[in-house]
DNA sequence: TGATTTCAATTACGCATGTTATCTTGCGCA
DNA sequence: TGCGCAAGATAACATGCGTAATTGAAATCA
């Protein structure tokens, strides 16, 4: 839970009764899985929202054929999907990246909230817009950049999503993704993802290695990117996220 | 108000105080505006959530040397960001594409749906979640489909809207987007849009003539882009959409 | 420790789609 | 009624990216 506070908290400021109840909801009904699995499929009935606490997962969706689009990435502290257990079923699938821990959040646990705890509804609602604005992000991604410009912007993505976390360390992180899973993110084929990837080692934008990856200058990988982090609205009502605001928060 | 009344309660129940609130936040703070205006531009701050009442729209991003993407149309009835105003600045831009009739809805509004109506507030959940899924299924068409594929999919998808919302009639329609915007829309070029249209019509797949299009055999259509609209969540609680359930749906 | 599998790298070749350009058709407006 | 411009159609040519196939390097596991 810890991650999700500190996301959380980016945006409003929470109260030590909001504080309790988010730590309960997840200590409470956690489940752990093993990497490369799925943890909901399409078409079940969607039960409860899924918090994830540690590891990395993604939403993808799969036609007939085989074919795979990955929509999302999900690191620690992401919530899957507030209140989706209002749908009859679900329209894709989740699936684990690395080992995951998630907590199952349940319907009660929701209407708990929005009866209340006002801050917490807004903390979601934030979440949720920014989940739909990274959609977004993504449409562009695909429909217009090009393949070089595709990578370089889904790499500053994930890298500001992590470091809002606290999930990087100096100008590194871990980076479990494969080429494969790259491709089917990107919308490119495995060769051409292996190409790009080059390419921007070659440009030193950045250093992918093993399951680490660095980026030793964050401002060019965004400019070769055409990245603008608008989209993740991670500063709030004058609040502006520097260094400081990101390495120093303190987490319940 | 007729069509977003007419396509909530295919979800949700609304009792007629439910009706009465959603009928009066959709006649108070009318604008209209003509063709090819943006009602919203990227980069400001968001007041109001917007209703379109009549005419089509489009959400878009661009880039700075002007590629386009649009990310998602409006027909009427939809709301385009249900609280939107919780964000600094808007990650995009929203565009007319006909005249449009636009009911603004404040925070206030919100607020009091939020305090005393709770089958409005799921049934804007259940707006918020579809328009998710949404985004997710052009993520998808945008990385996975061939242009064929994707030009059919997006025609079935607003077809399917369209019908929801009560404004097809028989296998016809009104459709105003020009081969530019569908480009815009599906990541294409202008010309290979002109040749996939093409395709499609010499198929019988569709008849595209003027502003009016004629979709002669859905199942055709859907089989050709690869379509299965679970993503669109148009049943709910065991209630089957059937041609009866659309054509007869009163409207207050 | 070797066997087995997954992941990454690389090459050769083909095609779906982009680009540029021109021409035609349709349509709003004086 | 016809001018002027936007939208649609078509053709010739270019290319970014996909496909298929092979090899090598890591990771996983018996």
């Amino acid at each position: 839970m810890a991650s999700l506070v500190r996301k959380l908290e980016q945006f409003v400021r929470l109260s030590p009764v909001d504080h309790a109840i988010l730590n309960r909801a997840s200590t409470e009904r956690v489940r752990h899985f093993g990497p490369r699995v799925d943890i909901v499929r399409e078409g079940e009935k969607p039960k409860d929202v899924h918090l994830i606490l540690s590891g990395w997962a993604c939403r993808y969706k799969q036609l007939e054929d085989g074919r795979r689009q990955v929509v999302a990435f999900f690191l620690p502290g992401d919530i899957c999907d507030v209140n989706v257990f209002i749908l009859r079923e679900m329209d894709h699938s989740i699936g684990t990246i690395t080992q995951v821990a998630v907590a199952d959040l349940s319907r009660e646990f929701f209407d708990q909230v929005a009866a209340g705890h006002p801050r917490i509804v807004t903390a979601f609602w934030w979440e949720t817009l920014v989940n739909a604005a990274i959609q977004r992000e993504w449409t562009m991604n695909l429909g217009q950049r090009t393949a070089l410009e595709r990578m370089a912007h889904l790499l500053c993505e994930i890298w500001l999503r992590l470091r809002l976390s606290g999930l990087t360390k100096g100008d590194s992180c871990d980076f479990p993704l494969t080429q494969g899973d790259l491709a089917d993110a990107t919308g490119l084929s495995k060769v051409h993802v292996n190409r790009t990837l080059q390419e921007l080692r070659a440009a030193g934008l950045i250093v992918l290695k093993g399951k680490t990856l660095a980026v030793p200058n964050l401002d060019r990988l965004m400019e070769a990117g055409l990245f603008n982090p608008n989209y993740l609205h991670m500063d709030h009502e004058g609040r502006q996220l520097d260094a400081a605001s990101i390495t120093d928060t303190a987490v319940g």
